[in-house]
RNA sequence: GCCUCGGUGGCGCAGUGGCUAGCGCAGCCGACUUGUAAUCGGCAGGUCGGGAGUUCGAAUCUCCCCCGAGGCUCCA
């Protein structure tokens, strides 16, 4: 029961934004600047609001924080701000860093606080929410006052950059049933440049979007008719199944079989494996001769069921079997986003049935391959987090002490750091979740494992022990890549679209120089063709710039130019994607260098 | 689900009450025969997301619906 990658969420916790998760890696910045930032974005958040109150005398302040890049203002207004509105206030907050107003604090007495935000049912939650022993402080620019705790730059002036983003409506406290507030995202930086940086930052995120290059490099593309499902195009389908493959090979090496479960059950399932209550929103269900079905949204009932097929023996486990069943999920509209959050989609899934005493060399083992597998996609620094018991969770203390304990001295032992991530587990067990950074400092989190003890005892799973009694097995649930879509998704963003030659769908492109040049480029074509080479030969009527041109935006590796010299000494002259130019060589020199470089996942 | 912004040939866009709705790319046809990121010319392609309304007249104004994008954790 996979959930970390696609679980349910309030509508308050979605996937992490394009904004969040973009954050400096490149070069991580002091302590100091950090802080400085934070002070500044904080104070600029003061201009706005004081900008907003200037020109919406009826709007209501409520809270404005600073964020990892930037920051934002909720305002309790009647109507939502528009673009031009926005533009407006940014203007007018330039001016009021113009004057350069210092930012000053002052200590308040409750009752004068309380008198002061009288009028403002948020400010006065806010108040109420300040411990008895703190003193409350309000901090001033020029005319404007907030209620605020401080952590102000000195002055208006000492914010250099500032910019505002996007409008978007946000709840009070977060929360769906409160009223909805109108947010102002904003960014502040030190200086212009680094304010630009961040800029162009976001426009290289922009350049990189999956959703983008997916229909430029022929992939996939969506349609209406199949909301938030991809429909992937012969290209598409090659890196898929490429993946996949990539995936089996690994099986093949760390013991693991594949079974082939059904797509849809009775309800009757759902009811056993606890999703019909817990997971049923999330559900497509259907009615079929007076009985309900559903779609599967998890692989691991079916698991359950593969198990009870036989009577298991101790000699039996380890079983490791892999499920790269389509899985359906009904997501919220408003949180679906390109093929890295969809409602149909393939997880590298796998369900461990072991013994307790197998537990850790069977993460350890998972833990392994996957770091040996993200190193060849490009992912070479990779993040543990360690999510333990939630509030609301099944099974005894004991047992989740176990299962945590198992997983924190795996961990060590694996000389590994982690975070701990307190009430973040899954209701039936702990979890290792991996996240990874991208080629532009953005984390993803892929991979997973779990630990379930509960799943197996609601559908009484047993094996035949030693001396002859019946136990019951453990289950580990993991996923490397997680799912297919979201980590070609992921993947196509790292690594801009330009796969590598062991995995991109074309290799190569033979380039004639004229027409008369045809007939030998196809020979080519035909004979890296048989040696394994995915190849095209581009014998259009385009010139030769225009067909090296139209290879490299569909980023493909090798462009292969033949002009009356190439053909004449039966060679290939070779163009790399990156520009570079190794100029002439025989046509075994190509066929070599390619079937090198995909032996080695380059 | 909720807020904001959008939906115009395959794709990217222009067009805010008035002639046959434009442009670029892609496509098709033809000419050119070219040394490492766009050759030239021609042709074809659109119920302006859908529906209803206002009007002599709607891509353009009003209402409803559908779809998409961005946002809805980071708490004075």
């Amino acid at each position: 029961m996979l959930r970390s990658f696609h679980r349910s969420r309030r509508p308050t916790h979605h996937v992490g934004t394009l904004l969040q998760r973009i954050t400096m890696t490149n070069q991580k910045p002091s302590a100091e600047l950090v802080e400085h930032r934070s002070k500044l974005r904080h104070s600029a958040a003061h201009v706005l609001a004081e900008v907003v109150l200037d020109m919406f005398p009826e709007a209501q302040l409520t809270i404005g924080p600073p964020t990892q890049d930037g920051f934002y203002y909720d305002f309790a207004v009647g109507t939502p701000f528009t673009p031009e509105d926005l533009k407006k206030i940014e203007r007018q907050m330039r001016k009021s860093i113009g004057r350069n107003h210092p930012f000053i604090e002052r200590e308040v007495s409750r009752a004068e606080a309380a008198e002061i935000v009288k009028d403002n049912r948020f400010k006065l939650e806010i108040l109420e929410g300040i411990p008895e022993g703190e003193t409350v402080t309000f901090c001033s620019h020029g005319d404007f006052e907030d209620l605020c705790r401080g952590g102000h730059v000195e002055s208006t002036g000492q914010i250099k950059a500032v910019k505002l983003l996007t409008t978007s409506g946000a709840y009070w406290r977060g929360d769906e049933k409160n009223p909805m507030l109108q947010r102002i995202y904003g960014t502040a930086w030190e200086s212009k440049e680094a304010q630009q940086e961040y800029i162009d930052r976001l426009a290289e995120a922009d350049r990189r979007d999956h959703r983008k290059l997916g229909p430029q490099l022929g992939l996939f593309f969506f349609d209406p008719l199949s909301p938030a499902s991809p429909f992937y195009l012969p290209k598409g389908t090659h890196i898929f199944n490429s993946l996949v493959n990539f995936v089996k090979d690994l099986y093949a090496t760390y013991g693991y079989q594949e079974v082939m479960t059904p797509l849809i059950y009775n309800t009757e399932l759902w009811k056993m494996s606890g999703h019909y209550e817990a997971y049923h929103e999330h559900m497509f269900t259907m009615e079929v001769d007076e009985r309900e079905f559903g779609v599967k949204p998890m692989n691991c009932p079916p698991a359950m069921m593969v198990y009870k097929s036989d009577l298991r023996s101790y000699r039996d486990l380890p079983i490791r079997w892999a499920d790269f069943s389509r899985l359906h999920r009904y997501e919220l509209s408003g949180a679906t986003h390109g093929l890295i959050r969809t409602r149909a989609f393939t997880q590298d899934d796998a369900h461990i049935f072991c013994t307790r005493e197998q537990i850790g060399s069977e993460v350890k083992g998972f833990i392994d391959m996957l770091v040996k597998a993200y190193k060849i996609f490009g992912f070479d620094e990779v993040r543990f987090a360690l999510s333990l018991r939630p509030e609301k969770r099944i099974g005894s203390d004991e047992l989740w002490d176990e299962a945590e304990e198992t997983l924190e001295n795996l961990l060590s032992e694996f000389g590994i750091e982690y975070v701990r991530m307190s009430g973040e587990g899954a209701f039936y067990g702990p979890k290792i979740d991996v996240f990874v950074p991208d080629a532009i400092g953005r984390e993803w989190q892929l991979g997973t494992v779990q630990l379930d003890f509960n799943q197996p005892d609601r559908f009484g799973l047993e094996y035949v022990a030693e001396d002859g009694s019946r136990q019951r097995p453990a289950m580990i649930h993991r996923a490397m890549l997680g799912s297919i879509e979201r980590f070609m998704g992921v993947w196509i963003e790292h690594i801009a679209g330009a796969f590598p030659v062991w995995i991109a769908p074309v290799q190569a492109v033979v380039v004639p120089i004229t027409d008369r040049h045809n007939d030998y480029c196809h020979d080519v074509g035909k004979i890296l063709g048989r040696a394994g080479v995915r190849i095209e030969v581009d014998d259009s009527s385009d010139r030769m710039n225009a067909k090296i041109r139209k290879a490299q935006l569909q980023k493909v590796p090798y462009m292969l130019v033949v002009g009356d010299r190439e053909q004449e000494a039966g060679e290939v002259s070779v163009r790399l994607r990156s520009g570079d130019d190794l100029g002439s060589m025989p046509i075994a020199s190509v066929e070599s260098r390619i079937a090198e470089e995909v032996a080695n996942f380059k």
